[in-house]
This record gives C-alpha cells, sequence and structure tokens, in this order.
DNA sequence: TGACAAAGCGACACTAGTGACGCATAATAA
DNA sequence: TTATTATGCGTCACTAGTGTCGCTTTGTCA
C-alpha cells in the first residue's frame, strides 16, 4: 500500500534538505523543490502544501534520529567521551561551513518573528534536543566521565556557544580557530582530564 | 539645501525600524513601508532602493549610536561598573521581549545563508560592537573595576550568550529567568565583588 | 517672485510565486 | 487482466511584490 508515495515524500525530503541547507527556509521556494526534484508544481503539491510542512518534517526527523543514535549508544554502553566527541564533530562541521548548514535554516527558522508563534511542532524539536544532551549528560555523570555538572545548564551553554558560533564563523568567513576554541570548552566542561 | 529629503528618510528609517523590529528582516517589504510612512511607492523609491539598503542604514546607526554613547561616558570617567549596567539592562529588555527586538531581524538577517555574502556593511556592525565591548572591557580593567580578563573573548561570550537567549526566549515564551541568569553569569565574569 | 531642483504621486509592466483543477498515467489488489 | 486508486502532469487564475516613468507639487535660492 502506497509505496510509491511514501518513496516520493522520501525523496522530496532529501532534496528539500539541500535547498535548506544551503539556501536558508525563506528562500526556499515550492517550484526550488520542484525543479531539484524533477516533478511537477501538481506532483509536489499532492504529497505536501507548504515549505513550511516539509522543513517541520525534516526538522523533526533530524533531532528524533540524533536522539535515537544517542540513545541506542547509551544501552550499547559505548562510553560516554565517545558519544561527546562524535556529536561535537558534526556541530564542528556544520561550524565549519555554515555555507552549508541545515541548523543555520533551523536558527533562521527560529529568529523569524512572523513564523511559527504557537506551533509546537519546532518546539519538540527543541526539546527532543534537549532531551537528548541531558541524557548524555546524565549518562556520562554516572559512569564517572564527566564531571557533576548540572545537565539543564550545561546544554543550553552547549545550544548558546553553538548559535553564537554559526553566526560568527559565516560573519569571519570561516576563522576556525573559534570553533575549535569553543569545542575544547565544552570539553572542559565536561570530562574530568583533558590533557 | 534638502532638508525635506533628510527628514523624509528619517521618518522612513523609524518606521521601517519599527517594522523590522516586529516582523523580522525578510518579512519587510516596501509596500509595507509604504503604508507606515503614508509615502506613494514613487516617493519612497526615490530615498531608498531595497529594504535592505534601508536595513544596514539602521544597523549601522545604531550600533555607531551605542560606541559613541559608551566613548562619551568613559571620556567622562563615568564609572566601568555603571556603563556596563546600562548596556546590559538594554539587551535584558530586547531578550524579554522577542516579539519586538530589533536585534532579532540583525540575528536572523546574519543567519539567511542567501544575504550578504560579501557585504562588508553588516561586518561592519559586528567590528563596531566588538570595538565598543573590547574599549568598555579594557577600561573597567585599567580603572581595576573589573577582573584582568581578556576583551575579545569576553566579548564573543556576551555575543553568544545574547543570540542564544535571544532564540531560547522566543521559544519558551519569555521564561524571564534565564536572561536574568545570564546577565549575572556576564557580571560575575567582568565585576571583582558580586554580593 | 520666478526659476529650478527636489520631492512626491500613481499608473504601468513585469516577475515570481501560490494553490487548485481536470486529465493522464502508473501501480496494485481482486 | 481489469478495476480502481494513487500518483503525477501542466495549465490557469490569482496574489504580492518589484522597480520605472512621466507628471505634478512643493521647497528653496537668487
Amino acid at each position: 500500500m502506497s509505496l510509491k508515495g511514501d518513496k516520493t515524500r522520501q525523496i522530496i525530503r532529501e532534496k528539500a534538505y539541500q535547498l535548506f541547507a544551503q539556501k536558508g527556509f525563506k528562500e526556499v521556494t515550492m517550484k526550488d523543490i520542484c525543479e531539484l526534484t524533477g516533478l511537477s508544481r501538481g506532483g509536489l503539491y499532492r504529497h505536501y502544501e507548504s515549505t513550511e510542512q516539509i522543513f517541520l518534517e525534516i526538522v523533526n526527523a533530524f533531532s528524533d534520529r540524533q536522539k535515537s543514535e544517542v540513545d541506542t549508544k547509551i544501552k550499547q554502553h559505548v562510553p560516554a567521551a565517545e558519544i561527546l566527541e562524535e556529536l561535537l564533530s558534526k556541530y564542528a562541521d556544520e561550524m565549519m561551513n555554515p555555507e552549508n548548514s541545515f541548523s543555520l535554516a533551523i536558527c533562521e527558522y527560529y529568529s523569524n518573528p512572523a513564523v511559527s508563534k504557537e506551533d509546537n511542532s519546532i518546539t519538540r524539536q527543541y526539546q527532543t534536543s534537549k532531551s537528548t544532551w541531558e541524557e548524555l549528560i546524565s549518562y556520562g555523570i554516572s559512569t564517572g566521565e564527566f564531571n557533576p555538572v548540572n545537565p539543564e545548564s550545561v546544554f543550553h551553554v552547549i545550544l548558546f556557544a553553538y548559535q553564537g558560533v554559526r553566526m560568527y564563523s559565516r560573519l569571519m568567513k570561516m576563522d576556525s580557530e573559534i570553533p575549535t576554541q569553543i569545542i575544547e570548552e565544552i570539553k572542559k566542561l565536561l570530562l574530568k582530564e583533558i590533557s
């Protein structure tokens, strides 16, 4: 039942993801997505009625996947430091390449006052990302790898730093020192021993 | 010589400022500005050729004014702690009212990848704001009021925190604790004694 | 006060995008 | 295979915005 449609929607989301990462949220139109997917206007509207709907679906899939990856690793007793390293390296990639960052589109979406006043789909993303980090931090504390910090406030530090660097790195045309410094600061905050 | 035009441009900037603060950058059109100012399309285009041009003029005037205010106070030997207090209280206002924040529009403008790739007008804003803070911090250190921190990195902490909280406060519908906490953290960082 | 420039008007042609429709075609279950 | 439903197409009418142009009105200087 409806296999074809699922596949098409998958393709739409993949292509739209690329567009959002390159151009930001507002800049992407249904027409753009038509062109990249090869679908016609009618064909696309059959599946999604707006760019926002596509965007929110991607956003939530994005953070859900991240959460389940972290969850799985915790269950497999992968060391917290290792999970942290992986998460941060993804962050680092995006910080270094602000010209191709889906998170930047999320940031733009958040900061547009005209958007999502009482939409809870986007706050869900925040909650998911928050709980991912809090779980990881609590886990790291319980295994003795991390310092006994407050998970919530450290999450905010990470979130804020990330936001700031993203903006900064676009401005300063990718001075790679700053992102590295920030990531080191986060590690210092969490990890007990850093040589 | 051209007094009328200067006045009109002033009005345009004032009204546009309100619109940007309410709706963000992308959402404001030349039409909107026409309606609010009472000017016709032709009349408006006589003075400005795009919303971006208006926006950048406001942005730069905004940070220039802030800088000159701080400069003047330093020359008058106003205590650094007092100047800091004033700056932070303005920040706090905007953090608490993300629905009416011009800085949020700046943030949106920064985070839109399609905008200002090699425009240096917006990096000028960053530079001005950076030098304002660095001057204030250096001054505070020289008077012995502030801890001997690194002005540049503290500026970045402030900038990043500000960014993050702005985003956060829209999401969480103004939980006023977080902004206050962040401001306290900044003060702790700088001021020698906090009761 | 008259000349000239500056400021303002509103209509116009244009562009880019939306979303809906009826029809065509492909997939799938009977 | 056939009936049926899901998918996809392309056109159409519509909207919102842009930027320009020629004309009128208002200011300002000599």
